[in-house]
DNA sequence: TATCATTATATTTTTTAAAATATAACGATA
DNA sequence: TATCGTTATATTTTAAAAAATATAATGATA
């Protein structure tokens, strides 16, 4: 039982079991929490430049990620457009949305899991 | 459902759900798949030092991961000797081998949602 | 056709993490 | 008291990751 974990441990210590989850293609990590923010934060603000930059990330690494996420589905989850207006910009596709509501209800769900398993700690 | 997304993504690529877990104290990580390999090695060698090379991990590395479970401790999981007849060596306390067992019970719990996830996907 | 902010890409620089190296202390034993 | 392989620790070096910088291309619009 949990209880025993807990004596062996410091009573000022606040605990908590914690996780991260992601997706694999061909045992390759290619989507989780990281892709999932890149892609809101793209359909937010319409461009991959300002959606690196909100998340602190270099415009190449934002672009390595999309291009891995586009190379694993089936059509490109990211869209893009250089020159106009604007100089271009980019949006997500319906799909990418679902993706990212299907991370969301997978991470909710470990989440509940989590939870219970630091509940016992208490 | 989860045959959506299995729609939205390469058919030759196999998918896996996969995560990792650990144990935060005061929200920083101290236990996790490293740490518990690191104890069970050694268990098994008696030594810090060749626990770490069997890990292709620096002596010191190890030693800040040791010295981050035994301050999380209410006892030192870790326990060191040095100098005697083979220099020394080290051990892992019982609290330790508790700790070893939670963790893999906590992550075959895990590992069962993971694959129950990745079911839905075939 | 000049401008604009963007995508796309390569190259360089910086930062960070890890590994490697070095040194001292340790204590049982020969 | 010399030896051994270890722990403990600091310092240096290396490697990997990330960021920064630079440049070209793009195409709607004024």
């Amino acid at each position: 039982m949990k209880k025993d974990i807990q004596r062996i441990l410091r009573k000022d210590i606040t605990l908590k079991v914690n996780g991260s989850m992601w997706l694999e293609g061909n045992g390759k990590r290619f989507f989780g929490p990281g892709p999932v923010e890149l892609l809101e934060l793209i359909a937010e603000t319409g461009s991959i430049n300002q959606a690196a930059k909100k998340m602190n990330m270099s415009y190449k690494k934002a672009w390595g990620i999309i291009n891995r996420l586009n190379e694993h589905a089936a059509s490109s989850l990211v869209l893009t457009s250089q020159g106009g207006e604007h100089g271009g910009g980019s949006s997500i596709s319906e799909e990418a949305k679902e993706m990212i509501i299907f991370y969301h209800e997978l991470r909710n769900k470990f989440s509940q899991f989590l939870d219970k398993e630091t509940a016992k700690f208490k």
